[in-house]
DNA sequence: TCTGTTGGTT
């Protein structure tokens, strides 16, 4: 663009800003003011929230700094501006003396450092903020209800719903979205229904909580009713999909999305849903298909899609250039130390993820649960079992519970040692129902060690959990077989003549278990 | 001109 005269350039940050091109009105800003253009109040303000939506820290302080120049820091507009730009930071202490520094403050200030403080967790001063207000209007108590929702405080967040004069669709939308950030999917619903007006965010803040408590198919029927949709739709439906470990559904969406009747281009959200499925499928072929077409589409990577890469490399064995990718993030965050702690657990490189893991501690990045399923994943590779675990028994310093899963790292890690005893006596610790992969993963130790003392409590197990999985069936037969011994309820088929005729089928067993019927076999 | 509610990664 040629260097704009004031008027022009003025209204075409505003446009910028108010369209979303958040860059590119604050390159224009760079721009005008490098070229010694004299500065508006409008281009100013307009500036400073395109830095507010782009967090950009240098370039809102400078801004900040040139108000002063201008004279503009009389100019309540300004002012506003610079009190959301700081409250948006989250550096509250600026955004209060900017606040308190102002002669005239009208309500979009006072919703601003209102804003501020919610968004920094102090619920304390933002209710004083609300209660000191001269007057509020539907976004101040919009703000204040989805605090309240963020605190898990559903029951003031209805009692401000009640109070207030007017509603809108954000306010049964704030509504909606605090009861499913509390779990609350039936309560969520109900203001689903009962509010007059729904509209896409609406619907897209239903979808995102069935896909928390995992019921696709609720999310699915929402989706299908919805006529016209638009990116987000079809984001919050793929992210459903890939985060309820429906990778194949996943891509069906996406490819669907991608149709000549559709015609919806992806953004970086739907690609890093896209490439969580990939890594759930271990296709790598196309996770890198995937980085080939962001190019074609001018999408730059961000950390989370690079954090999603990761993992798809490192769980397919492409560890280095995994390393390459987590080298090159902007901020290591605890998603991205996850990512490669689990990479380097599944392939067996044990000191890299403990080294990961130190690392992360010093950056004071705190682990969570899935950071010790890596963990442990990578003390059960390489059989560490006193430190495999220790790691266990300290995950509740981290003030963690084990899930299930983590048992059942725990019980391979054990088992595959021969401390079978060790290991059922962990699973009958167990504060939860132990699942059928827990059992399973002793019912494998037991063939390992060919043990059917425990062998045979961990298959009664698994057929309970699991009746309709084979593999359990094979596996208690071949503890069998290796000690020469049958069940005292298993009996000979009568279609054992028939299978003897198989090759490689020495016998066939079919034996009964709780009115339900199994068959094994040996293999020579 | 400045403010609120929605979708992503382990």
């Amino acid at each position: 663009m040629q260097n704009p005269d004031v008027f022009s350039g003025t209204c075409t940050i505003r446009f910028l800003s108010r369209h979303g091109q958040f860059r590119e009105a604050f390159a224009l800003y760079v721009q005008m003011r490098r070229s010694g253009l004299c500065l508006s109040t409008f281009a100013v303000s307009s500036a400073l929230k395109a830095c507010a939506r782009i967090v950009n820290k240098m370039g809102g302080m400078s801004i900040h700094a040139q108000v002063h120049k201008y004279g503009f820091c009389g100019v309540v507009y300004v002012q506003t501006a610079l009190v959301d730009f700081y409250s948006k930071l989250g550096n509250m202490e600026t955004a209060r003396k900017v606040f308190d520094d102002m002669v005239e403050k009208n309500v979009v200030s006072w919703n601003s450092i209102l804003f501020g403080y919610l968004k920094s967790g102090d619920l304390a001063l933002a209710e004083s903020v609300f209660d000191q207000m001269p007057k509020k209007d539907v976004i101040s108590w919009n703000s204040m209800i989805s605090g309240y929702g963020r605190a898990r405080n559903m029951e003031q967040a209805c009692s401000l719903f009640r109070q207030m004069p007017e509603r809108n669709s954000a306010s049964w939308n704030a509504m909606i979205s605090g009861y499913v950030d509390c779990g609350k999917i039936e309560l969520a619903r109900t203001f689903f229904e009962a509010m007059p007006q729904r509209n896409n965010i609406s619907v897209i803040t239903m979808i995102s909580g069935y896909s928390k408590c995992g019921d696709v198919d609720s999310a699915c029927k929402l989706f299908d009713q919805m006529g016209e949709k638009d990116l987000f739709l079809f984001n919050a439906m793929i992210a459903c999909y890939a985060q309820n470990s429906r990778p194949k559904e996943a891509f069906q969406l996406f490819n669907k999305m991608l149709q000549p009747n559709v015609n919806i281009q992806p953004d970086k959200m739907t690609l890093a849903s896209v490439l969580s499925a990939c890594s759930q499928l271990g296709d790598l072929g196309f996770g890198t298909w995937i980085e080939s077409y962001m190019n074609q589409l001018g999408i730059s990577m961000d950390d989370h899609l690079a954090t999603a890469l990761i993992d798809l490399y490192a769980k397919c064995g492409s560890i280095d250039k995994a390393y390459e990718l987590f080298h090159g993030l902007q901020k290591k965050d605890l998603v991205a130390y996850t990512a490669m702690i689990l990479g380097c657990g599944i392939n067996g490189r044990a000191n890299d993820a403990i080294k990961l893991f130190e690392e992360m501690m010093d950056a004071q990045i705190y682990p969570n649960l899935v950071t010790f399923t890596g963990l442990l994943t990578a003390y059960n590779h390489v059989g560490l079992v006193e430190e495999g675990y220790q790691c266990f028994t300290s995950m509740r310093k981290h003030g963690l519970l084990p899930s299930a899963d983590h048992y059942g790292i725990m019980v391979d890690l054990l088992g595959r040692a021969g401390r079978l005893e060790e290991a059922y006596e962990l699973i009958k610790s167990m504060p939860m129902q132990p699942h059928a992969g827990v059992w399973g993963a002793l019912l494998l130790a037991c063939r390992v060690h060919n043990n059917v003392e425990f062998g045979e409590i961990a298959a009664k197990h698994c057929f309970e959990l699991e009746p309709d999985t084979s593999g359990y069936c094979s596996l208690l037969a071949n503890i069998y077989a290796s000690v020469g011994r049958y069940p005292s309820w298993c009996r000979p088929c009568w279609m054992m003549s028939k299978v003897n005729l198989l090759e490689n089928v020495q016998s066939f067993f079919f034996f009964e278990f709780q009115n339900k019927f199994y068959c094994f076999w040996e293999g020579q």
